[in-house]
RNA sequence: GGGCAGGUACUCAAGUGGCCAACGAGGGCAGACUGUAAAUCUGCUAGCAUCGCUUUCGGAGGUUCGAAUCCUUCCCUGCCCA
């Protein structure tokens, strides 16, 4: 285990908050001294089952907690998705199923195992705990803070001025997360920034409960390829931990240029020195944004899907979007002899569009070809004889055969 | 419990008896252009159908030749008073 001050040198790379540091430094000390790894907290939402590289940013920061040796612990928050939080603008977000909240953390777990070394890992479920605790039990929690208290969290004293509703037990949630934090005995516990109020409630709730309180790390939050709001599945500006090397590539070259050192920085992790060299040359006209975002691009897809599969993507990508041609592979789809080939009806029927009218939509505006020919008319009859290359708008490709 | 203001398409937001499938903005999709799946510009954005038709404006009823717009009732939200 290397010593306090070197350990002290990786945590504090990326991080936007660590406090308080002179507790880190105590806990570090002890863990070294006794040679007990500390438990690091993460806490993940199980309501919806894709992670992407705005996640993985924390995860990174975990793998560097187990690369010098502590433990991680994950909770899979599935008591809290089974309850459904309304908050924000998602209305009803629907109410989960014990075994769809189970289901959802596995593959969760799943995908964090692209990052995490997952013997250092624990994974816990925080209805093992809080679905056991009696009302009284909950009432003898909630006697431990104030309205006040929740109600300075910045997106609850909008919601309340701005005449939002807030349910009570949406009060109840910074509580309950809290309350992990006890039940794990967790040393620190890391989040995006905008946890900083959830992860400051669990120390003040460990404190109550006579344990020594948690530290708190929060990393950055990525903003998504549309470089303006943050990543995130609903906005569908992601890029997912599982997505093919292909999107990757294609949705990392997106992101505007202004982000493209920030990836570099968060998704990649890059040392330091890289990143202000890659901002440099950028500035100075050195180094051509496309460029860096390719090399960026590459990396990205190299961390999840190896080297190879990079500099494959990276041609692929070429080929497509620079040359214009179709991609070196294109899934069949089959079609048997008495489905009605009208092109209206195939767009459908592949799932290229989600109803009739927007098939034709489609090809009205030109969206539409058929091994390279624009298809203009929607009353076309396609002729599966040979197999017919489909394609719809950039992005979506197929090739069509016989069944 | 009382008073007031609201609930419109993916989101925000106009519309207050026919000209409304419903202004506008955002988002999404497509096209042009480009180093790019960026920016910008243009078009489209309920469904079925080659005139046209069908289902939408919180729910259910009702008035009317005709309603998102009027009435009744129910549900939901916010604010103020208790």
């Amino acid at each position: 285990m290397l010593g306090v001050t070197e350990q002290l040198a990786v945590i504090r790379q990326n991080v936007v908050d660590l406090l308080p540091e002179e507790d880190l430094v105590r806990k570090l000390e002890r863990s070294v001294a006794t040679r007990t790894p500390m438990r690091v907290k993460l806490g993940l939402d199980p309501s919806r089952p894709d992670i992407h590289i705005g996640h993985a940013v924390v995860l990174t920061k975990l793998r560097q907690f187990q690369d010098l040796g502590h433990t991680v612990v994950l909770i899979i928050g599935d008591f809290t998705a089974m309850i459904g939080d309304p908050t924000g603008k998602s209305k009803t977000r629907p109410a989960l199923t014990l075994e769809e909240t189970r289901e959802n953390g596995k593959t969760y777990v799943d995908q964090a195992s692209r990052v995490l070394a997952m013997d250092r890992t624990e994974v816990v479920y925080n209805s093992s705990w809080l679905d056991t605790m009696s009302f009284k039990d909950v009432i003898a929690l909630s006697a431990k803070y104030t309205v006040a208290q929740l109600l300075e969290r910045d997106d609850f004293t909008k919601r309340y001025r701005g005449g939002e509703p807030i349910s009570v037990h949406e009060f109840l949630y910074p509580l309950s997360q809290a309350y992990d934090s006890v039940a794990v005995r967790s040393d620190i516990e890391l989040g995006g920034t905008d946890q900083k109020f959830n992860l400051l409630v669990g120390r003040e709730i460990m404190r109550s409960y006579g344990h020594e309180p948690q530290c708190i790390l929060t990393m950055p939050i990525l903003e998504g390829t549309d470089g303006v709001e943050k990543m995130s599945k609903s906005l569908d500006n992601y890029i997912g931990l599982t997505d093919s090397p292909k999107d990757m590539f294609g949705k990392t070259m997106s992101i505007p240029d202004s982000l493209i050192a920030k990836y570099l920085r968060y998704a990649c992790f890059a040392a330091n020195d890289d990143v202000l060299a890659l901002e440099k040359g950028l500035a100075d006209g050195t180094i051509h944004p496309r460029q860096a975002k390719v090399d960026v691009a590459k990396r990205i897809v190299a961390q999840y899907h190896g080297q190879a599969a990079g500099d494959e993507a990276f041609a692929e990508f070429e080929r497509i979007f620079v040359k214009k041609d179709v991609p070196d592979q294109i899934p069949d789809h089959g079609l048997t002899i008495d489905e009605l080939h009208d092109i209206v009806s195939i767009l459908v029927s592949v799932g290229f569009s989600s109803s009739k009218s927007d098939a034709r939509r489609l090809i009205t505006g030109g969206g539409v070809s058929l091994d390279g020919e624009r298809v203009t008319d929607p009353t076309h009859i396609v002729d599966v004889t040979s197999p017919r290359i489909l394609r719809a708008g950039k992005l979506r490709f197929l090739r069509l055969v016989r069944a």
